[in-house]
DNA sequence: TTGCAGGGGTCAA
DNA sequence: TTGACCCCTGCA
């Protein structure tokens, strides 16, 4: 899973297995991670700023130390989940998810910050990856915090930047008419009684209910917040990617979403959210 | 240069 | 079930 190799300065180095950045990274689950071009990783997580360089077998991890990797690095890279062995019990179920595997086998489920995942998938709904990830900066750029140490990007705006912003200046992150969804969403969730309450201790079946209460907020994009807030990852979520996946390697015909989430759930099991990581980076690269 | 289709959905009619 | 919604990109 992982082992502390050294600590150089400030800079851990860390054996991780079942790690590949490139995989983790543009698998669809995250929008704020970047390569410079000396092949470093910079992304903002919850407000911090991290770099990262792999070499293929050891990550190093600038700007920390062991206890802000015990506390925050390895709930973020899920380093304390067996992924040997998630991808053992997958690949035995069929030749198309064990090649699906092979393929991106350096996938990690990132555990991320419940609000970013949030509106950044209220901001994905009919878009596409280089588009979201834009509209994302641009969001940053206008309503968050500056960040730590030698980062260009900004934090992820508060729900209360969100919710205090005017339409006119969110529709300036050329967000379109999204826009007006993650407004209303921010407002919902800084007043009273939601402000207060801690909705991700709820059970994950009452979140997905409210969550689907939101408008701009439908069954793909409240099964993304559930997945990759760590909440839930026996969700499947279903887009258009993914649709035609399954029915490519599992169906051989159309078919609905509601059959396919059904089959999913039912095939995958408590794997599923993990299973749909592999095959959507299989089926978009 | 211009026009058009399509993109990791959702909503309302 | 279907079209509209923003706006960007790729392509002819």
């Amino acid at each position: 899973m992982f082992r502390i190799i050294s600590q150089k300065g400030n800079h851990l180095q860390v054996k991780m297995t079942n790690f590949d950045p490139v995989h983790t990274f543009s698998c669809g689950q995250c929008f704020r991670w970047n390569q410079d071009h000396d092949g470093v990783w910079s992304g903002i997580v919850s407000g911090t700023g991290l770099k990262l360089l792999w070499d293929g077998d050891i990550c190093t991890f600038g700007d920390t130390d062991e206890q802000e990797l015990m506390e925050k690095w390895v709930p973020y890279f899920d380093l304390d989940t067996d992924y040997t062995e998630i991808k053992r019990e997958l690949a035995m179920k069929d030749p198309c998810l064990e090649k699906a595997i092979s393929y991106g086998h350096g996938i990690r489920l990132l555990r991320q910050n419940f609000t970013e995942v949030l509106f950044s998938f209220i901001l994905s709904q009919n878009n596409n990856i280089p588009r979201i990830k834009q509209i994302i900066e641009s969001l940053c750029i206008h309503f968050g915090n500056p960040v730590q140490g030698d980062f260009k990007q900004n934090a992820f705006p508060e729900i209360s930047a969100l919710a205090n912003a005017s339409l006119e200046d969110l529709n300036r992150c050329r967000g379109g008419y999204r826009c007006r969804y993650l407004l209303e969403t921010a407002k919902i969730f800084s007043t009273p009684p939601l402000k207060s309450m801690d909705i991700q201790k709820l059970p994950t079946d009452e979140i997905r209910k409210f969550l689907l209460s939101i408008p701009g907020i439908g069954e793909k994009v409240a099964d993304c917040i559930l997945l990759y807030s760590g909440l839930d990852r026996s969700v499947f979520p279903i887009d258009r990617w993914i649709k035609r996946v399954m029915e490519k390697l599992y169906f051989k015909k159309e078919t609905d979403v509601q059959s396919i989430r059904a089959f999913s759930k039912e095939y995958f099991g408590g794997l599923a959210g993990i299973a749909q990581q592999y095959l959507f980076y299989y089926a978009r690269e």
